[in-house]
DNA sequence: CCCAGATTGTGAAATGGTTCACAGGAGGGG
DNA sequence: CCCCTCCTGTGAACCATTTCACAATCTGGG
């Protein structure tokens, strides 16, 4: 099988909620033109996606809503429980303890860390914030598969090397900078300065366009 | 101006930061070289950028660091203030509010609407939660820029289009499920369940080689 | 049994993004 | 002043992803 590309992944991620979604609905077929639909893509697209994993529709019908879903769920590896440690207990960690939407898909938090002496021994939700430094204690009887990383920016590389150090095989990182991680570590990063950023060039440009039709002007940028 | 790449876009944002901490240490000069070290990709890529957008470097010298940032500040649009109006007062939305680097940044929150009869009216930081009935009364005096989703699913989808009919024009999503907006719109989308999922299929994937490598099974997969 | 209509799976083409490689400066040392 | 080193800016080559387009296959109805 070769190399999955990140899009695909992702898409794939998509495709299962649209499948669970229309699996509530009662429905046991959908073809891949409806499947692109309620995500905007193309239906070839769909099909190119899992075409990478086997043949999971039948010709002239389409796809079985709930067979699709467990191979997709097996494909991201869903169909088993995830170790997660938590780094961090300050807002975004407590928004994430607090969302049971991660529990009910297999991503137990099972381990909070902080370094903040007013927030050690909290409790949050059913678990106890332990000081970072018994991350590695720890992880050696809870044996982590994930590392969550929702420290300030200044932390992360620290609890990165940490986390790696303790066994975990990937991390999803929430601090605004870039991380290096050994090879074998799996890192996502999911940057909120990055994506206000992206819209604020978007309504920037939308701005010029607009104003560089009003007045005419030619395009190209002025070299100061 | 040719279109630029989203991914661009994401990168500018990342060299727009680095070039703040190396301004922070005192340097007055970079090479794309450095930079893209820094960002783990390559120098190329670092001065394809930035040539979408003009000449900012000299060559046999590198960039000048505060220049380029400005160059860059001004490309993004982070030279003005943005009206952020943000809808969900729950435990992301929380998390936004108290997180000082996006009003450092310009990114403002103005105004922060619920649905909750029981979050109505406390106050989060030096705002006041307002019910989201009262977003149109207030989008007419406030004129948010963009609006920050960070509701339940089922009210995401609705959320966007009252953000829209409230003159946005750039949304930045957290709920995960796929939204959908007209083309003046800008969109973007935080889904860390996808960030998860894709995390998952990345150790499954690892898993799986590891295995294969061992027991020298042919690659390939069976048909059920 | 055969045809009409629907829909998949997939090579091939098209598109978009990244990397290469080098000409064109720029500064410094002798 | 000349040469050597450094580094940018960019066309061209390369690579990855998306879209196209169609043969293969399935069902249902006559």
């Amino acid at each position: 099988m070769s190399r999955i590309s990140e899009s695909t992944v992702r898409r794939l991620s998509h495709y299962y909620r649209v499948l669970q979604e229309v699996e509530a609905e009662g429905k046991r077929l959908i073809s891949s033109h409806r499947l692109a639909e309620r995500e905007g893509i193309t239906s070839a697209q769909v099909r190119k996606d899992l075409s990478y994993f086997g043949s999971f529709g039948r010709r002239g019908l389409g796809y079985n809503v709930s067979h699709l879903r467990d191979e997709i769920c097996a494909i991201l590896g869903l169909d088993r429980p995830w170790r997660v440690a938590l780094v961090g207990a300050g807002n975004i960690g407590a928004a994430l303890l607090a969302y049971r939407g991660f529990s009910s898909q297999g991503f137990n938090i099972v381990a909070v860390f902080d370094r903040d002496p007013a927030r050690l021994g909290a409790r949050l939700g059913d678990l106890t914030v332990q000081d970072v430094a018994d991350l590695p204690a720890t992880a050696s009887t809870k044996s982590f598969d994930i590392g969550v990383i929702a420290t300030p920016i200044r932390a992360a590389q620290d609890v990165a090397d940490a986390l790696v150090a303790a066994g975990v095989r990937g991390i999803l990182n929430f601090a605004p900078r870039k991380l290096f991680v050994p090879d074998h570590v799996a890192l996502r990063t999911v940057d909120m300065t990055v994506e206000f950023e992206s819209l604020s060039f978007a309504l920037t440009q939308a701005q010029g366009a607009r104003r560089r039709r009003a007045t005419e002007t030619p395009r190209g940028r002025a070299r100061s």
